[in-house]
DNA sequence: GCGCCATTCTATAAGCCTATAGAACCTTTA
DNA sequence: TAAAGGTTCTATAGGCTTATAGAATGGCGC
């Protein structure tokens, strides 16, 4: 019953099972009797956690998803220079990732399939993300780190690309050094690609992992 | 009947179809009915242009693709200074998001569902795709405009990665200005987000398109 | 042992989807 | 106008899916 912890437990592994299949095969793709069955019961008895199969869905969608933002807004809150919260929102970005596997990738595609309250809500998240992210650059631009000419926002929609880009990247080869991608991205986004004769183009904060 | 001229128009029309349908819908969710609503023709007709449901994701994976690779390889064989070829890429990418619109969103998710033997083929080609990129990026290196510290998969794989992510941008607004997003994907690439005091980080090679 | 309640099971209704078969329609050519 | 063949239509079989109803199971306090 909801309400019993053994429920709540129960019920946060089914989100879990429901996030696997969804990102293997879709929503639509996905039956009740996959998600069933990699939770270990029978068809039927899922809808002892779920509603119906959107409820399952609007719950992947949304699991996790708060702190993920809330960590963003403690990063852009912080007190520290630019290139310490810039690698901190790529460590924080790209570890959820890794942490959250499946509900990821289900964020990115199955939001088509939510009911349009829970997609515009998730799209309201997005954003804040986006703005908070914009605002550290902002405040790069105004303490000299980064260059005048940068549009933040075209930098922010740039990085969370590259993070997404990597995260899928990340996720499929558990074996690639999540740490060395994340100072590659930084390089790229503070100094870029070109030569440089005569200037130290590899003045990245190291954060000590590594 | 397979062969005539009108035939091949019309099954055209329904890979476009289709596409455009499991792109909004996803594979599972598009029925045939959906695709053949789009086209104007009744659910059972649209079995005149496909033998079934899976060989219209067939076609519509494959739609255009091997016309984009060559693309990149014409890029990547052709005699210009480097500026000019990362110019080329990014044109090339993104305006490929705007033409074939629904057909590239089906070719990242959707694939999933294709039988191996296309998937692997796919693959192939994005591999392709990539290396050449890769390519790119080594003579830059070889030829001292880019940095000898380059990690030129790494340095391939973030821009295909950044043009996905604006690629999705650009097909769903289509008010905003391409090119405008294709120089400040080069402004970023080439010399990062970081002030340069004393120094003139906006060269990059004019192609003509402002 | 007994009752209670949470959890899972079985069985099934009702609906939708793909694919096929064969009729109907339309266009071209003679 | 008639014949031929390309294109689309209607109708439907057969299978799979979600969601529900109600029975069975298992642990726990008494």
């Amino acid at each position: 019953m909801p309400g019993t912890d053994r429920y709540q437990q129960h019920r946060a592994q089914a989100i879990r099972a429901a996030a696997s299949v969804f990102s293997e095969k879709g929503f639509h793709g996905a039956t009740t009797r996959d998600i069933a069955e990699r939770l270990g019961i029978k068809q039927g008895s899922l809808y002892y956690y779920f509603r119906s199969k959107e409820e399952a869905l609007e719950e992947v969608c949304l699991f996790g998803i708060r702190d993920y933002v809330l960590r963003m807004d403690q990063i852009a809150a912080s007190d520290q220079p630019f290139e310490a919260k810039l690698m901190a929102v790529l460590t924080s970005h790209l570890s959820s990732y890794r942490e959250r596997n499946e509900a990821l990738k289900v964020h990115n595609d199955e939001r088509l399939y939510l009911p349009s309250g829970k997609r515009t809500r998730l799209k309201e998240l997005g954003t804040h993300y986006r703005e908070k992210l914009e605002h550290i650059f902002e405040e790069g631009v105004a303490d000299g780190t980064l260059r005048d000419s940068l549009d933040c926002h075209f930098a922010a929609q740039s990085v969370i690309g590259i993070c997404n880009a990597w995260g899928d990247i990340i996720v499929r080869d558990p074996d690639l050094d999540m740490f060395a991608v994340i100072q590659k991205c930084a390089d790229l986004l503070l100094d870029g690609f070109r030569e440089r004769r005569g200037a130290d183009s590899a003045a990245v904060a190291d954060s000590g992992h590594g």
